[in-house]
DNA sequence: GCTACATCCTGTAGTCACTACAGGAGCAAG
DNA sequence: CTTGCTCCTGTAGTGACTACAGGATGTAGC
């Protein structure tokens, strides 16, 4: 069995961290300067040295944008996941139900794009009469 | 019946343009700054006047952003759509059919959060033992 | 100790497609 | 003539990064 505390994510330069969260240095260097990751403590030549709550805290970020939060939300949600209580999850439910939402309409949206663009490229194919059905498409307005 | 040349859009100020084709003011400045759209003549007074060559090139732009075409690929069809010819439909239906793939592949990322996001939402509202399931989803990386 | 080379640092500017002013001029109606 | 609308230019802000420039530091081999 590993040992309780292992030491693999003890202390990590940026570089290690970047590599293992899948994050872009740069991010991690934006994601401290706008206040969304705490800023880690440094060794005496400057260097950042992670441990292992910056790297939650970074994991945490990475899947919620994974799932198309924005940086606002999960600032909430990240507040939201120091706390606890009824009341907390509550507030994160309505958060995430809010976003779903968003989601959903944006899945409606594509959709809409795909029939149309589907649409435009099968009669392209299929070789109409005059001029190109995809030109065409996007000539004319419902206005 | 309406007369060959209605005079509905023979010369329209930028307000009346937005107004008729949906299109924010400050957007028709910019496309025209960027060179998406000429610049139409002016007044004396040097306010811009919209003829029929205008207005429709806008409504081509408005529909393939509808469309979610980027203006780098709309700069493209634009340049097709004065063209005519075979070459230049194959052309087009090469580049709707890239733009689709991208649309899918969305589609699936959306599709693919909405899966969790709905997931998570559910077991919140089902109450579930320790903590808040949200705020667990998004803890969990599968790193 | 010296030389490469990798990694890190700060700070600034660029991306995309707008959107929002500030500060001013022109025009139409009462 | 004043009120209120539309229009003009030019600049800066948005979100979420990404890409340098120009320099300091760390590490491995000789």
């Amino acid at each position: 069995m590993a040992p309780i505390s292992s030491k693999t994510t003890a202390a990590l330069p940026i570089g290690e961290l970047s590599r293992r969260s899948g994050v872009n240095i740069e991010t991690i260097r934006y994601y401290e300067r706008i206040k969304m990751l705490p800023a880690p403590p440094r060794t005496a030549a400057g260097r950042r040295v992670y441990g292992p709550a910056e790297t939650k805290a970074l994991a945490f970020i990475r899947r919620s944008r994974e799932l198309g939060f924005t940086l606002a939300e999960i600032r909430a949600l990240l507040a939201l996941s120091v706390e606890d209580g009824r009341a907390t999850c509550a507030e994160a439910r309505k958060l995430a139900a809010g976003h779903l939402g968003e989601v959903q309409a944006k899945i409606a949206d594509l959709q809409a794009m795909e029939r149309v663009l589907a649409d435009a490229v099968r009669r392209c194919d299929a070789g109409e009469a005059a001029g190109c059905p995809l030109i065409d498409t996007l000539s004319l307005s419902r206005l």
